[in-house]
DNA sequence: AAAACGGACAACCGCACGCAT
DNA sequence: CATGCGTGCGGTTGTCCGTTT
């Protein structure tokens, strides 16, 4: 059996719903239902097919449509469905009352997947320098199970967004004090929250510096994980308990 | 000022599934 | 069981619009 396509039949409009026929869309709904999809355009007088119909009703015209930006929660639970389902979307949508699996997907490709990809690869990137960290701060200690332990543990609470994470005793930051040009460079991307003007990478709470004088290997570094963590929400005190 | 570019979102397309015959 | 049909789903494309060059 060979199915038409219900859009090559001749006369059949495309592309962008105008208001009247919106209108006349959704008059006809609510005063005889959806019940059969390919016929509602016929008798509403719409010279959609019955795909279009159902696509721009169920994803657009709905009443119980939510509009507007997602809410921080909804970002959270999209993200976290997304890390179980997969990009089931529809399985997602029935988790997100007034959203739609074609909203959800969309918002899921323009705003959350970057972030997640690039979170992953901050994590990845986080035992390499939870080590630097820890062997500038323990001469002698490289290679021994008490790194592995202290990067695990930072990364694994940091994965999972908890706060009680503790260092290891005063593991100070100390890197180089010139980072005049990368945090000018990181505001271009709206990456560095800190004032640009300052060379110091510094508490904006407390003053406190945290990249003093010395290793330049990992200012950078820093400077990425300091931002990513205020842009999680994280306060200033935690960063600095743990590094 | 205008062209080029890129992000955001709406809409389309083809496949798969379930149900009726 | 095979076929026909309606619908749901996810990937992809098209279009609009703001920003950058």
């Amino acid at each position: 059996m060979v199915r038409v396509p219900c859009c090559e039949k001749m006369g059949l409009k495309k592309g962008p719903w105008t208001p009247e026929e919106d209108q006349i869309l959704i008059s006809f709904v609510q005063q005889y239902g959806h019940e059969n999809w390919r016929a509602l355009p016929k008798q509403a007088g719409l010279l959609r097919c019955g795909k279009s119909c159902r696509l721009r009703w169920t994803n657009y015209l709905r009443p119980d449509i939510k509009r507007g930006n997602f809410s921080k929660e909804e970002e959270e639970t999209i993200i976290k469905l997304h890390q179980i389902m997969g990009n089931r979307w529809s399985a997602i949508a029935n988790r997100l009352p007034g959203r739609t699996d074609n909203e959800i997907k969309n918002y899921w490709h323009t705003h959350l997947k970057k972030r997640v990809h690039q979170d992953a690869a901050g994590q990845k990137d986080l035992r390499q320098l939870q080590t630097n960290l820890w062997r500038s701060n323990h001469p002698g200690s490289e290679g021994n199970g008490d790194v592995q332990n202290f990067t695990g543990s930072i990364h694994e609470n940091f994965a999972s967004l908890d706060y009680s994470i503790s260092a290891p005793g005063p593991a100070r930051v100390l890197a180089e004090t010139n980072l005049k040009q990368s945090a000018k460079d990181s505001s271009k991307t709206n990456k560095y929250l800190g004032p640009a003007s300052d060379s110091r990478l510094q508490f904006l709470s407390t003053g406190e510096s945290i990249i003093e004088p010395g290793d330049d290997s990992i200012k950078e570094d820093m400077v990425f994980w300091y931002n990513l963590f205020l842009n999680a929400g994280k306060s200033q005190e935690k960063f600095a308990q743990i590094v």
